[in-house]
DNA sequence: GACAAACACGAGCGGTCGCTCGCATTCTAA
DNA sequence: TTAGAATGCGAGCGACCGCTCGTGTTTGTC
C-alpha cells in the first residue's frame, strides 16, 4: 500500500487554476452538448476554452475525467435539487396538487440546466458517468416509490416500483416535449403531462383509499 | 428488388455479392448496436463479418452508406408494420380496446427488431438518418393525429397535435421500460402503459360530446 | 480453355485523435 | 530577491480511423 486511496498530493492550487478549471468545464459542456462525447475532441474543448492541449491536460488527467467532473457537478446539483423538490412534498394534498407543484418544480430546473439532458443522454459515455447516472435515477425512483407508497397504502412493493418507473417513464419524455417547445405551447404541453400522471395516479388512489387491496389488473 | 429505379451505372451483382452485402449489413447492426456509430469502426464492421475491409467497400462507398442503407431498411419495415397497426384500427371501437390491441401490435414488432431502437436512438448518427427518422416519427405522429381526431370530432388542430404527440411520446418511453424487462414483469408493464394511455384518453373522449365517436361517415 | 467482370484480400496512406514533453512564464512564500 | 511550484504553450508522438489500391481468385459467358 503505497499511497493513499482517492486524496492524492496536496496538489495546491492558484486562483488563477480555479478559474481555468471552470472555464475549461464550461467550455467543455459546450462541446459535449453540441458533438456528444465521442466526437468531442479534447483539442476542441482546449480551443472553446481559449487554452492551448497542454494546459487542458494541467488539470485533467483524461478526457474521461473532464466529462465526469462536469457531470458529476451536474448530478450533484440535479440530486440536491430534484432530492428537496420530492421531499418537501405535503403528504397531506392530493395527487393533482402534488403532481402540480412537483412536476412545475423539476421542469423549472432541467429547463435551466440544458447541458445536462443533452451530456446524460448519448450512449457513447464513458462507463462511470452511465453508473453515476444509474445512481441518480435509482436514487429519484425511490424516492418517488416513497411518494407512490404514501398515497398507496399497503399496496405490493412489485407494484409500488412499477408505478414510480411509469412515472417516472412519462415524466422524462414529456420533458423532451416540453424542451422542444418555447412559450405558450410549453405551458400547454406542461399542463398535459401533469394531466396524464394525474389520471393515471388518481383512480390507482382512489382504489386504495376504501381499504381495497392492489389494483385488479391481471 | 432485382434493380434501382434511378440505378447508376449497371454494376451487375453475382449471388455471392447479395450474400455479402446482407451479411454486412447483419454485422454492422450488431456493430452499431453495441458500440454505436460514431465508435463502430469500419474494420470492426468488416471483422465481425468476417471479411476483409476492402470487400466490404467494393459493396459499400463510405461508412454512412452501411448506417444509412441499414436504417432505411429497418425503419421501411417499420413504417409498413407500424403504418399497417394503425391503418387497421377499428374506427367504432372503444378507446380501452383501441389502446389495447394497437400497443401489443407496436410492443410486438419492436421486440422482434430490437436493433432499429439502438441504431435510431443514438446523437451521433448522421443527418441522413436524422432525417429519415423525422420523417418516419412524422408520419407516425400524422397517423396517430387522424386516430385522435377520430375520437375527438371539432376539436382544435393544435389540441389534436398536442395529444397525439403526448400519446407517441408516452408509448416511447413506456417501451423502453418494457424492452428492459422479460416475462410476467414485461407484461405488467405493457398493462401499465396501456392504463395510462387510456386513462389520459377517456376523458377527453367523454369531454368531447358522445360517447360513439365518429361514426362509419354515411 | 479464354477472357472479362465481380469478388476478395490486406498492407498501408493520409488524417485525426488523445495525450506528452520540453520549455517559457507567472505566481507565492520566505 | 529568488527558488520553486503552478500555470501555460504547441509541436508532435503513437494509435487508430476511414478508406484505397495493387494484386490475386472466383464466376459467368463464349
Amino acid at each position: 500500500m503505497p499511497d493513499n486511496p482517492q486524496s492524492e498530493q496536496p496538489r495546491r492550487r492558484q486562483a488563477r487554476g480555479e478559474r481555468r478549471v471552470a472555464q475549461l468545464l464550461e467550455a467543455a459542456a459546450n462541446v459535449f452538448c453540441t458533438t456528444g462525447y465521442t466526437a468531442a475532441s479534447t483539442n476542441a474543448i482546449a480551443r472553446e476554452a481559449g487554452v492551448s492541449p497542454g494546459t487542458l491536460y494541467q488539470f485533467f488527467p483524461n478526457k474521461e475525467a473532464i466529462a465526469v467532473e462536469l457531470s458529476s457537478k451536474l448530478m450533484h446539483e440535479m440530486r440536491e435539487s430534484h432530492g428537496e423538490t420530492l421531499a418537501l412534498v405535503d403528504p397531506a394534498a392530493s395527487v393533482a396538487d402534488v403532481i402540480d407543484t412537483t412536476i412545475d418544480r423539476l421542469i423549472d430546473f432541467t429547463c435551466r440546466r440544458p447541458e445536462f439532458f443533452a451530456l446524460v443522454h448519448g450512449p457513447d459515455i464513458p462507463g462511470r458517468i452511465a453508473e453515476e447516472h444509474d445512481a441518480l435515477h435509482l436514487s429519484m425512483v425511490q424516492r418517488v416509490e416513497e411518494l407512490v407508497a404514501a398515497f398507496l397504502p399497503g399496496a405490493p412493493r412489485a407494484d409500488v416500483e412499477r408505478v414510480a418507473q411509469v412515472c417516472l417513464g412519462v415524466y422524462k419524455s414529456g420533458l423532451e416535449l416540453v424542451l422542444a417547445r418555447e412559450g405558450a405551447e410549453r405551458d400547454a404541453y406542461v399542463r398535459e403531462i401533469k394531466d396524464v400522471l394525474i389520471r393515471y395516479l388518481e383512480p390507482l388512489v382512489e382504489q386504495h383509499g376504501s381499504g381495497t387491496p392492489a389494483p385488479a389488473t391481471h
